[in-house]
DNA sequence: CAGTGAGCGAGCTTCCGCTTGACTT
């Protein structure tokens, strides 16, 4: 018999208030939600006012079926899930799929993981909120309707498999949108004019530049040639205090920025970090959209402070949340004790703690105290003066703990030390120089970048930023990569005592690193969006969706209400788009093949973008080359598509041919395909001898790669994860038990029978050469493996007891 | 990993938000 039955969303915050509740309380988790939709059909009953279908999730039915038997046995049953939508929903499906009775469950909530505030929920039981569960239905059935109503939509009408969605395709949008306004900019050329100083008196030196732009070298000339003969007279000194005051505590989103920035972390990355560091007790909740902070945080931040620091530094902040739709279920993410300046773990999990408690520290310190001060230069002769600022550090305050980084920060020298100068002083010129530079598109984004548009965008969840990122990625609408900029010559003009000198420099301009680019695929699918459902494209649509739900959590209007208002147009639209609209492969025409006089054009075909010439019998193909996007491919470009794959010669009676793929140019020699070395070999020129030693280069390390050979074609090769054997293109793992030096041909035989026909058991799906059936593959067999070991875990623990 | 790009048709795909593991060729 069980006393009290606790249920919260986590197993590690189980773990915590089993501990502040003492042996009468009984703390399990359900892992999130436990009952969905139908996973199979749209799992709404349309005609029936919009009544949701709801299963128990196939993961969730062990942890149901033990939370099923602790309720019935328990006195008390109480309901801690979040205190947001998502949690006020959990609890009511937990009653619901749990069967409990009213007389007996009570609901609970704290948003901090503290003995006062558990306590303090104990004593101040409520009900489920109706209203806010119905608020969750509605956001639950708005997501599938849209979901599963538009995405069969661009199966028929684009390709099949897409998706679409209320987040992911807004987010889609976001790219392909900054890829189109960097594609419309007109870089303009500019020289940008610099200059070293000293004063008369101590001849110290110090910088200042001119905040004009200058359009052209000859107007630049002139004004340095003026510089040559003028008198620098400093016409103004204006020095101003100001304040500067340290940035709330993270939240998911703050953290993924920072971590991008500061750590290099992918989203994801800092994500799966963070849930180890919260797993081990040593940060609060990882997926927050609270800047909240507990008593207890703010008083042993204080306390630290003061032992360390010093009073001074100390100044005691509750920070409050500014970002839209947020529901601040939790606190912000912080250390979980203060004291503890370090912890235990690789280099990863030490540098994200780091940073989470320095800017948890740094948020309770004290303003920084500096003075700011501006310096103007007058030059004889022009109106354009010289400004000159620095920065003075009073007081270092937060500063000491913790400096937040930005985007946008161009390492700006501005907060230099300036030397002692007076109004009227004259200084004397050391060195002017005028430097060729280009304007800035916008930037590409990021994966933090995205995500901090997403919040403001009120688009997502912190516990989806990062999974919505991968989808993108998946469904193959967006890219991550690094691209080399170009090299350009620019013109650097000097004025060094009395002679302007010009000098070439070279610089590299665009280079991208881990910035996201939209696919053709993406950029096709948003335009079909846009043009048939511009209303669920409109980056307002959550916003207004999210006002509507906060009506129904207020009880002043009826979900199925909402939903219906929505549906009826939705709906209509969807029928309408498949009747009217036309199949989209956003197909292009580039001009004329000189050559043949052939059209050549651009669109999505099966195998993903491509160019073609001409129609019918003589009609030629290319796929488009990495990087490339049909929307800006030129004639130019698409012919030189067609120049490969180019005939080299023969070696060994066979023909070799070098060819640009997917990962680059390749030589082809006797069905077996050869890297060309990056930097190297120019595709274009290459000669057949280079060819030659690339193919045997390849060989000489494939030799190192092979443990033994059969026969028959069966291999046996060190790979990353340690030996498997290779067989007709396929690879096969070979049980830990065997060694792979000792494997007979018979015995490689068996294992390659045994996977084979396990494959074909497993998944029922043909194999096909797509990536998307590949991955449903993988996905089948692994559910499969998880729900037999879950069985025989739970047989496990039903022995112990 | 890198050739490909017709057409038919069966059977499949897909959403957003809550949570953790499992396991890689």
């Amino acid at each position: 018999m069980i006393e009290n039955l606790v249920i919260v969303e986590s197993p590690a915050k189980a773990k915590t208030i089993e501990r502040f509740l003492g042996s009468n309380y009984t703390v399990k988790s359900s892992f999130g939600h436990i009952r969905d939709l139908e996973k199979k059909d749209l799992g709404i009953d349309i005609e029936n006012n919009f009544q949701p279908k709801y299963e128990i999730s196939a993961d969730k039915k062990a942890v149901v079926k033990e939370l099923k038997a602790l309720a019935k046995e328990a006195k008390t049953v109480w309901l801690a899930s979040d205190e947001d939508r998502e949690g006020e929903a959990i609890a009511w499906h937990l009653f619901e799929a749990l069967k409990l009775k009213p007389e007996n469950t009570k609901r609970i909530v704290f948003h901090e993981i503290t003995k006062d505030a558990i306590l303090h929920a104990i004593q101040n039981p409520r009900n489920i909120d109706r209203n806010l569960v119905n608020a969750q239905q509605a956001r639950r059935v708005l997501d599938r309707l849209v979901g599963f109503e538009v995405s069969p939509v661009l199966w028929k009408k684009v390709k099949p498999s897409l998706s679409a969605g209320r987040v992911q395709s807004v987010a889609v949008k976001l790219i392909v949108e900054r890829e189109r306004e960097i594609n419309a900019f007109k870089e303009q050329q500019y020289y940008k004019v610099n200059g070293i100083f000293e004063t008369a008196a101590e001849q110290a030196e110090f910088k200042a530049d001119v905040e004009e732009r200058f359009d052209t070298k000859e107007h630049t000339l002139e004004f340095l040639e003026i510089c040559k003969k003028a008198q620098f007279t400093v016409s103004q000194v204006e020095t101003k205090p100001s304040v500067r005051k340290p940035s709330p505590p993270f939240t998911t989103s703050t953290l993924q920025q920072e971590a991008s920035r500061k750590l290099g972390f992918s989203v994801s990355q800092t994500m799966a970090v963070a849930q180890k560091l919260y797993e081990r007790g040593y940060i609060t909740y990882m997926r927050t959209d609270s800047v909240n902070l507990s008593d207890l945080a703010i008083r042993s931040a204080k306390a630290v402070i003061c032992q360390t620091l010093g009073e001074r530094y100390s100044k005691s902040r509750q920070f409050t949340t500014q970002s839209k739709g947020a529901q601040e279920a939790h606190e912000a993410i912080r250390p979980t004790y203060m004291d503890k300046t370090a912890i235990e773990g690789d280099r990863n999990e030490q540098a994200l703690y780091e940073l989470i408690y320095k800017r948890m520290l740094a948020s309770q310190m004290a303003d920084a105290e500096l003075e700011k001060t501006n310096i103007t230069i007058r030059v004889s002769g022009s109106e354009i003066p010289f400004m000159a600022s620095g920065e003075v550090v009073i007081f270092d305050g937060f500063l000491r703990m913790y400096r937040e980084s930005h985007d946008d920060e161009h390492d700006d020298e501005k907060t230099t030390l300036l030397p002692q100068i007076n109004k009227g002083n004259v200084v004397n010129r050391k060195l002017i120089t005028a430097t060729e530079q280009y304007t800035q598109h916008p930037p590409r984004y990021t994966e933090a970048s995205l995500v901090k548009k997403m919040e403001t965008l009120g688009i997502g969840r912190p516990s989806t930023y990062a999974p919505t990122i991968t989808t993108i990625q998946n469904r193959g609408y967006i890219i991550k990569e690094s691209r080399e900029g170009v090299e350009k010559q620019i013109q650097q003009l000097e004025l060094k005592e009395d002679s302007i000198q010009v000098f070439t420099l070279k610089k590299t301009f665009g280079t991208e690193k881990k910035k996201l680019f939209p696919s053709d695929m993406g950029m096709v699918v948003t335009d079909f969006l846009d043009s048939h459902f511009p209303n669920i494209m409109n980056y307002n649509f959550t916003a207004q969706a999210e006002e509507a739900l906060d009506d129904i959590a207020e009880g002043d209007i009826e979900w199925q209400k909402m939903i219906g208002q929505f549906y009826s147009p939705f709906h209509d639209n969807i029928e309408k788009t498949l009747k009217n609209s036309e199949r989209n492969t956003g197909a292009r025409v580039l001009g004329t093949d000189p050559v043949s006089g052939e059209t050549v054009s651009v669109r999505i075909g099966r195998f993903g973008p491509m160019a073609q010439i001409g129609e019918g019998e003589k009609v030629r193909y290319a796929g488009l080359r990495k990087g490339q996007l049909m929307e800006t491919l030129t004639l130019a470009e698409a012919l030189e598509l067609f120049k490969f794959p180019r005939k080299l010669g023969m070696f060994e009676d066979k023909e070799v041919s070098v060819g640009i793929g997917r990962f680059g140019p390749y030589i082809k020699h006797n069905n077996s395909f050869v890297s060309l070395k990056k930097g190297e070999d120019d595709p274009a020129s290459i000669s057949l001898e280079t060819a030659i030693q690339r193919i045997e280069e390849k060989r000489e390390s494939d030799k190192n790669k092979q443990i033994k050979v059969f026969a028959n074609g069966i291999m046996i090769l060190n790979g990353r994860f340690g030996p498997y054997i290779s067989y007709e293109k396929k690879n096969f793992k070979i049980p830990k038990t065997l060694k792979a030096e000792e494997l007979t041909q018979e015995e490689c035989q068996t294992i390659i029978e045994k996977e084979n026909s396990k494959k074909t058991t497993s998944s029922k799906v043909k194999s096909r050469t797509t990536k998307a059936s590949a991955k449903s593959k993988k996905t089948n067999t692994k559910t499969t493996v998880k729900a037999t070991k879950a069985k025989k875990t739970k047989k496990e623990d039903t022995t112990d007891r």
